[in-house]
DNA sequence: TCTGGGGTCCTAGGACCC
DNA sequence: TCTGGGGTCCTAGGACCC
């Protein structure tokens, strides 16, 4: 048996267990740039706030009801992440660190004892000893055990646990759940299938396998196959190397020229370069991209990208900010009104890669020294102590912060303040 | 006025190899 | 006149997840 342990509202639940004043009241999280919902409280979902609503739709709801909004604080949801990760480790022997607030976890050699008891007794100290409250679904496979978490939540919000078991409760969870309520099954895959008549999750297990390989793909087949409890998506316990690594932002405010653009774009290479280093990683190539605001009916669209192969996979940020930027100045074209710009590393390999390149004098040794000074000056005095000067200091592209609650967990002045 | 960010996997088709 | 068979690698695009 697997187990998917899921926090409850995990932004909303970690902004809350920080402040006694929230408790009771309907609080909800908002995307980078205070643009959308991307967390809710049960209060909040009681009132009828949707994800990924924009703000502008519901300010008014929001002082009505007095609803708490709060940017997102992607510093303290990791920290707690870790938390919450590590008291699952206690329980559990076998994880897989699914996403920020979500684990699987194998439930093999539990036959000895009671597994309702000991997961049930988990999650309430899971719950309890991090602040946020967790729902625990368990079955034979992934994909049930969602569909088994998905059940904890709603119909038993109060024990928090639900065990698909037996083959009548598999059923009943089947046909209880619509297909695009399935892990792995998304909005364009339920328009085609609902076009053929298959609606319910039950439906859906019915279907051939062979069939579903042959007019959809592969991923729909083994989604086929869980669904009938044959587990085809192992837990994996061993986290797999990042093979990319990514940063893109809208801008606060829309921008037409190059420079603030290119601004930016240098300050989120300096971002993914520090976390490539961290990782003890190389990248090859670099990927840049630029994009105008698509939910706009009037302004003319434009969603360039360009990449580009490193001469030699480096960790340098000087040498990736140049790129990136010699990237933009192929792509970017005046005239339009840009929403945002985005960078990401690609073909990452371990730093101890060694590859050269015949025409470039090897440099490596001397970038190494120097980068491994600027990372220790920023540690120590605060991040872009050192930057480079492509990175500027204007500033006026920079996403709207205007809710953001404090780094409760890891800095120094806020966990005082809190006392 | 105003709508996020960071990832993965799969597939088809083209380029290339022997 | 007429032109093989078996592969790999790379890239772009599509779909999905949280």
């Amino acid at each position: 048996m697997i187990g998917i342990i899921d926090c409850n509202n995990f932004y909303a639940s970690c902004e809350r267990n920080f402040d006694s004043s929230l408790k009771g009241l309907p609080v909800v999280v908002f995307s980078n740039n205070d643009g959308a919902i991307i967390a809710r409280s049960e209060e909040a979902k009681v009132l009828g706030i949707d994800m990924a609503v924009p703000i502008f739709e519901i300010k008014r709801l929001m002082k009505q009801h007095n609803i708490r909004g709060f940017s997102s604080n992607y510093t303290l949801y990791g920290d707690m992440s870790k938390r919450i990760k590590s008291i699952i480790r206690g329980f559990f022997k076998d994880v897989e660190d699914y996403s920020i607030d979500e684990s699987f976890v194998s439930c093999k050699g539990f036959i000895y004892r009671n597994l309702f008891n000991y997961v049930k007794d988990a999650r309430d100290k899971i719950s309890h000893w991090s602040g946020v409250p967790v729902s625990i679904g368990i079955a034979e496979t992934k994909t049930l055990a969602k569909l088994a978490n998905r059940i904890a939540k709603k119909k038993y919000r109060e024990i928090g646990v639900y065990i698909i078991d037996t083959e009548e409760k598999r059923v009943a969870a089947l046909k209880a759940t619509n297909v695009n309520d399935v892990w792995g099954v998304g909005g364009r895959i339920t328009a085609k299938l609902n076009k053929k008549g298959i609606v319910t999750a039950y439906d859906l297990s019915l279907i051939d396998p062979a069939w579903a390989k042959a007019n959809f793909s592969v991923v729909l087949q083994r989604t086929v196959y869980e669904l009938q409890g044959l587990s085809c998506i192992p837990l994996e316990l061993i986290q797999p190397d990042k093979q990319n690594i990514a940063s893109q932002k809208s801008f606060g405010i829309y921008q037409t020229e190059f420079e603030p653009i290119a601004e930016a774009l240098a300050n989120y290479t300096a971002r993914v370069a520090e976390k490539l280093r961290k990782q003890n990683f190389v990248a090859g190539g670099i990927r840049v991209w630029l994009g105008t605001n698509n939910f706009s009916k009037t302004d003319a669209q434009y969603f360039p990208e360009i990449t580009t192969v490193c001469d030699v996979p480096t960790d340098y940020t000087p040498y990736l900010i140049k790129r990136a930027v010699e990237g933009l100045k192929v792509i970017y074209r005046k005239g339009y009104l840009y929403k945002r710009v985005g960078v990401m590393l690609t073909d990452l390999r371990d730093n101890s890669d060694g590859t050269q390149n015949l025409f470039h004098a090897n440099a490596r040794n001397k970038e190494i020294e120097i980068i491994k000074k600027v990372d220790k000056i920023n540690r120590l005095n605060g991040r872009d102590t050192v930057r480079s000067a492509q990175q500027g200091f204007l500033r006026e592209w920079k996403m709207k912060q205007e809710h953001l609650s404090p780094k409760y967990t890891t800095r120094l002045q806020d966990i005082i303040t809190i006392k």
